[in-house]
DNA sequence: CTGCTATACTTGCGTGCGCAACCATAGCTT
DNA sequence: AAGCTATGGTTGCGCACGCAAGTATAGCAG
């Protein structure tokens, strides 16, 4: 219980203030940048962060349209949730269902032409506040550096599906 | 609508590799941590990671109580969200509430022996979760280096409470 | 063709959360 | 002291999510 406050390396049973620096600031980095871009697209553009993120993905799809199943697993959402996340937004018609003709069980969402002209509108929105609190902060050495972290920390086959290498939020 | 795969700097509407890696894989890495983790401390010992939180700020603060807004903040919860959290820690036992003298509005929360215990627990379970998937696959510097880029990023208001500089997760 | 298992999605249900409205008290102003 | 605004916390409500069960189809074994 006594208090170590500067720590150099890794005690047993604490962090040390580098640790807790690099975990904790991601934690609080998270929240906020997730919550400030989400009420950002929702007050330009009334799109929740997740219908963006499904708007986008299926922008970069070819064709222009997705698997459920993947598509659930681009934006990181069980498959439930991507189906009601969908139902959402084919109400609100910014994306189609459509049935696999190769696959009886599958379903396609395609992007409609209003969905696509929603995500050109929200993109710079978008584009503008990852920059504005994340990416004009750093600098290049620095994304990099956060890059090599990622790749480190994520499991190896967590991929981030079909268009990963040239997916641009 | 044209791809270009490796911008070294910003287009306008798009980022380059670089941002793309530092920016998603945050959001990966994110996700994928703080699920894993909370299944660990759930399989373990049956508590979600939300209330290992507020157990182990709870155990960092003076007295071992915290006023619930300050514990709010802490975790990054809203004050409703804290009150619910709260209610079914104490449904639990893990913690009291507690009024407070000075200010009849106010309310403590206080941790218990049960919720002290529980916490000693937990602690190396989530610790070690922690260094495991992410700590120990970066390099002293790699963790320097993302503690600098989280200061930059967060909004300078954005403390992590009073007990900050020696909390260990 | 008849099962039998695996896969793709959807639905039922419970949970945790945030927002906004709501008390209760504090603390200033006159 | 009466009134006014600010603050700390809780409650009503609705939403998005995950899990597990359900439905439909695929694809293989016999």
């Amino acid at each position: 219980m006594a208090t170590a406050p500067s720590r150099p390396s890794a005690p047993a049973d604490s962090l040390s203030d580098r640790e807790l620096r690099a975990w904790r600031g991601m934690l609080r980095a998270h929240a906020s940048l997730t919550k400030a871009l989400d009420a950002d697209l929702e007050a330009e553009h009334d799109l929740p962060l997740s219908s963006y993120e499904v708007l986008l993905h299926l922008a970069h799809a070819d064709g222009e349209h997705m698997r459920m199943s993947d598509l659930a697993d681009s934006i990181i959402l069980s498959r439930s949730g991507l189906t009601r996340l969908v139902d959402r937004m084919e109400r609100e018609g910014l994306l189609a269902r459509e049935s696999c003709p190769s696959d009886a069980r599958g379903s396609f969402a395609r992007l409609t032409d209003s969905g696509r002209a929603k995500l050109d509108a929200a993109r710079r929105t978008h584009l503008s506040g990852v920059r504005e609190r994340f990416l004009d902060r750093l600098t290049p050495d620095e994304q990099d550096a956060l890059g090599d972290c990622w790749d480190r920390v994520l499991p190896a086959g967590h991929d981030a599906g079909p268009a990963c290498g040239s997916l641009d939020p």
